[in-house]
DNA sequence: GCTCGGATCTAC
DNA sequence: TAGATCCGAGCA
């Protein structure tokens, strides 16, 4: 059980995020039960991207982003889900990782119930309850050391979803790997389902 | 004050 | 392909 160290999280979002590629995520429930995947995609949002919340300065809902890395940034999205970001950077900078998917365990029945921003918020229970908490085992979200993904396993692309910043590559996930959210094709422009 | 649309997902 | 359903951000 090796935790990732403070400086990790205080880089920039787009060195951080293909980073977080294949880190384990553990989430303990309320019942004690503990709940845990492997990060297989993310996005950077930096301070200076139209699509980034904090883009705009700071305001009551992106407050946290602009905290010191390390802490959750969770939001509520189309009125019914939550997303977590992992906050990175200096204190000030507005910046933070989105995770958009987790591949679960293999004793899992469902092991793409965490494939998407959303729907791993469901799964892992995560709400405004974690907004601006610190990951950290006392507060029953942590991150610790997952397994190794080499450079040549890491793919990028567009970001899903926005209509502001698309031309910059700052989606990260793992090659081949079943559980990201959505697969392209080769020319990232049909999705296959 | 009020309107608009969003870093989504599921079912029709 | 539309509907669920909230609320922050910008003022159309």
């Amino acid at each position: 059980m090796t935790f990732i160290s403070k400086d990790f999280y205080l880089q920039d979002a787009i060195h951080v995020a293909p980073q977080l590629l294949g880190i384990k995520i553990n989430r303990e429930l309320k019942n004690g039960k503990v709940i845990s995947g492997i990060i297989v995609e993310t996005e950077a949002y930096m301070p200076d991207d139209p699509a980034c919340h904090a883009s705009r300065g700071v305001t009551k809902r992106n407050a946290p982003m602009f905290e010191e890395g390390g802490i959750c940034y969770v939001y509520l999205i189309y009125g019914i889900y939550y997303c977590l970001n992992v906050v990175t950077g200096k204190k000030g900078s507005g910046q933070a990782v989105l995770i958009r998917a987790l591949e679960l365990p293999s004793h899992e029945t469902n092991r793409r119930a965490a494939a998407g921003p959303g729907k791993l918020c469901r799964h892992l229970a995560i709400n405004k309850e974690q907004n601006g908490l610190e990951f950290s085992k006392l507060n029953q979200i942590w991150i610790e050391e997952g397994i190794p993904i080499l450079p040549a396993d890491i793919q990028t692309s567009s970001r899903i979803g926005i209509s502001k910043g698309i031309e910059m590559q700052w989606r990260f996930y793992i090659k081949n790997n079943s559980f990201v959210s959505k697969q392209y094709d080769t020319n990232n422009t049909k999705e296959i389902k």
